[in-house]
DNA sequence: CCTATTTCAGGGGTACTGACATCG
DNA sequence: CCGATGTCAGTAACCCTGAAATAG
């Protein structure tokens, strides 16, 4: 059959869908290099250890996670001893979630994966490249807070 | 609870987290103003159009996408009436697709939907900035296929 | 009353895998 | 035999909705 395959015109240069397929290549980079963690995983571990004991209302806001899958993630985490879930204290709806020595070193171990990844999935662009993506993604993401 | 809800900072400027989040961001907007079509839909509206007749394998190349969903979306255009597929003459495997006339119609439609919806999305970026993040994403995009 | 937290059940769009029959 | 095409069934990760129970 035919050998062109050359995209679309309106398709090959449009904002809207090389944000979206790129995105899809890279999570499906960082999948492969978190193991068997997910990347709710990590941004939980990451809240817990900067924020220290916070509930998973905080946790989630923190990581701009739906409760939902706060709460499966945290499931997941607490079942393999890398956070505690503890009823709080002062407010008998919330838990306090702590992360434990284990979480702590599966966390740094992520953190080096996920340097790497950045490093891998990055690899065309300069540094002063990848400041400049990451200023323009920040400030098309603040837009959608303030609308 | 707290009112600190402050993103972890190895999340807040992660390049990979940035981007899909950036991504989903913007597929949420996409959805809505696309109505009923999926971005699926419109990609093949397009590669049928400038493309011309073509097999089902070949747009999905065109597009960078999967096979299957190249079937699903095909089915979805052609019981609304928007392409045809037929039996390719020289080889009974593949099918001919072919936009239709009201096909056209709704391509040119969703085309200006796109094209507002570029505007909304990346409202806080100038004409410049645009066209750096599709080069910084392209060459990212770029690297995929060449490994 | 109204809001907030946790939890569950489930759906939705996207990307993908594996299998199959068909055909070149 | 190998590879490509179309089709189908099903999975995976992420994002989201709705509702419920509980509690501030």
């Amino acid at each position: 059959m035919p050998m062109d395959e050359a995209p679309p015109l309106r398709l090959r240069r449009l904002p809207t869908r090389l944000l979206t397929q790129t995105a899809a290549h890279v999570q499906r980079l960082v999948a492969q290099g978190l193991g068997d963690f997910r990347t709710h995983h990590y941004a939980l571990l990451a809240a817990a250890e900067e924020r220290g004991p916070s509930s998973q209302a905080a946790l989630g806001r923190a990581c701009g996670m739906d409760r939902s899958d706060v709460v499966a993630a945290t499931n997941d985490l607490a079942a393999r001893g890398l956070l505690r879930r503890d009823p709080a204290p002062g407010d008998r709806r919330s838990n306090v979630i702590t992360l434990t020595a284990d979480g702590e070193n599966a966390l740094r171990d992520l953190d080096e994966r996920v340097r790497r990844l950045q490093d891998s999935v990055f690899a065309p662009l300069s540094e002063d490249e990848r400041d400049q993506l990451t200023r323009l993604l920040t400030r098309v993401l603040r837009h959608r807070a303030e609308s």
